[in-house]
DNA sequence: GAAGTGTGTGTAAACGATTACAGCGACAGA
DNA sequence: TCTGTCGCTGTAATCGTTTACACACACTTC
């Protein structure tokens, strides 16, 4: 069907070794026949087969990216960071979804297989064992957010923790005593470094009792259904810490409708810091999370790491977290809810 | 390095033709065999070069997808509908961004050659003449919301023209007349036609002097920014329809800072209806795109055109938008900016 | 017992590129 | 004239699979 470089030889009357050295540019060759070569693929469209180089040069220039399920403005912006710094260093990005199914993953990372050159895996299902099991020996892999393990591979992840812990104390600074916290999935490593964050700077405060946690699934709607069962408890806390901006705006959105005023009557708080968090209304406070940056360093690492060769050392990398104050928890000075009732408000 | 069929077939005593009938489940083999075969396998790790056996079965069982420059929730969302449509077909996703420099976009569809079976095309900065000019004949390809030409590709497209009338309708049937449009990149074609839409709906109702057109591209931050030349007008428009949500959502922001109240003074309205609109305050009305069918659509259709072979027709499709209506323009009954100057608020 | 019918397996030719190696002029130096 | 070098080009092996074809063997069936 499509046109090969023994065609394209055929045409311009050389050998398929001339066209593959004008093509590549390596070893000499006449200008003439260059010429003529170059106008013979133009004029039969030829464009070299990938797979099949690939198979001799043994490499693919691609890079292979193994995502969750769970999509959103998160995975986008991580891609787009990866995207961008590979295109830089040469490289494709071939993208997959994994399902819930672990034989599906495994499915996945199989077919990754004389196809990329490298893996980044942002997969928290995906564990390192089935990694492990299902690729060549000294294939490189870059962890992101992942549950780690015993260090096989390189790994790459956000200060999540150190990250919540920055916003409970700044809740806690802004008067707060009582601060609920919004879960994500449990499954979810980011959900469970921050929930471990809140609890414990929770008890860093000595009244763990205050502690309340909400069941939440990271998407908006479980935040808008989270204020229900808010405003129905005996002893309502002044502030909520959502474990992501989705859903804090889903809460925002719950409250303003029930006409619970924020941050007057309640303080919200995200983590992520998503472009959109800047334009609700009150602006959101959040963690800022450096997502396209984590992508880029994830593509950063994974390519040093295919051109190093299997010599080279574990690398793992935390990357910081910044704590985003915007109106959503009011503002140090004066906040009006200070004068609210303890436990009610609506 | 990696672990190849004929280390297997030696593991096991057979020959590498058995091995790969058993793994491929094709011709008779004794279950003996396979059984030591399969063991063989595992314990090696050995998993199949997808680029080799893509060259001989000349399949790749992957689709290449090719994004512009600008992202988002709406590209998150648009692959997520292709992946899941793909997967479910058995197909897996070679995802890359193309640049603005022709050169490199060209560049990028010419890597897709023997790693992809078909392309979904979701860039409208490439030519239908550069995709002819570096691609193989027959060549499968669906082009998403891309401007056309002579039809040589399938193509799907979104009903952006049908929408915005639709909006500007619902805008004068609340008794607005004076609405302004917030436009998108020029160069973009979702942009275009709503604009498009717009001036026809204007048009339509006989005053086009009350026409008002804005700069803006498709960011938060442009709309963001729209604000503060709408407040500087002689005569301010009542409404304003943003050609996407995250103009709309900036607008909302904008406003609500300089204390304009919304729906109230003035009304707005956006396009997408992303999943965040419903979430803001006012929660936004919007035109709803069907994101995720439109991807998962185009799957379907490269799926289906790869598979008929080159003989098939060309297919195009316009999926239909739809109305949305929530709170940031006001109810039809009884909205309060009637009772507003005509000319001026805030 | 000869011929036919399966089953199970191996041999070798593809697929489309890259590249080591060899060959062939031409030309320079001895 | 012989030899060595250099520039250009062709031959053929190679990458890791799949698969058409052939072959060997064990059964039936006449």
């Amino acid at each position: 069907m499509s046109v090969t470089i023994r065609e394209v030889a055929r045409e311009a009357l050389v050998s398929v070794a001339t066209v593959s050295r004008v093509l590549n540019g390596k070893g000499p060759v006449h200008a003439d026949t260059a010429k003529r070569i170059r106008k013979a693929a133009k004029r039969l469209h030829y464009v070299p087969h990938g797979g099949a180089r690939s198979l001799i040069t043994r490499r693919t220039t691609t890079l292979g990216v193994l995502l969750p399920e769970l999509y959103g403005e998160f995975f986008s912006e991580l891609i787009r960071g990866i995207d961008v710094c590979a295109r830089r260093k040469g490289y494709h990005l071939l993208v997959s979804s994994s399902h819930s199914d672990r034989a599906e993953s495994e499915e996945m990372v199989r077919a990754m297989r004389g196809r990329v050159d490298g893996l980044i895996v942002l997969s928290p299902d995906v564990r390192p064992h089935t990694l492990k099991a299902n690729l060549p020996e000294h294939f490189p892999v870059v962890l992101v957010n992942t549950a780690g393990g015993p260090g096989a591979f390189d790994s790459l992840a956000v200060d999540n923790f150190g990250g919540a812990v920055e916003m409970v104390r700044h809740m806690v600074g802004l008067g707060h005593r009582r601060i609920a916290f919004l879960q994500g999935p449990a499954a979810n490593r980011d959900a469970s470094e921050r929930l471990r964050g809140y609890r414990d700077a929770i008890g860093e405060q000595g009244h763990a009792e205050d502690a309340v946690e909400i069941a939440g699934d990271f998407r908006e709607e479980s935040g808008y259904e989270a204020c229900g069962r808010i405003l129905s408890m005996k002893r309502r806390p002044s502030a909520v810490f959502a474990a992501n901006d989705s859903m804090a705006i889903g809460l925002l959105c719950g409250f303003q409708e029930k006409g619970v005023r924020v941050p007057q009557d309640v303080a919200i708080a995200g983590f992520d810091d998503i472009p959109i968090a800047r334009y609700v209304t009150p602006p959101l406070t959040s963690v800022r999370v450096p997502i396209a940056e984590l992508g880029a360093r994830a593509a950063d690492l994974l390519v040093a790491g295919l051109e190093a060769g299997p010599g080279r050392r574990r690398h793992r990398e935390t990357l910081p977290t910044r704590l985003v104050v915007r109106s959503s928890c009011g503002e140090s000075d004066g906040p009006s809810w200070r004068s609210a009732s303890g436990t009610g408000y609506g």
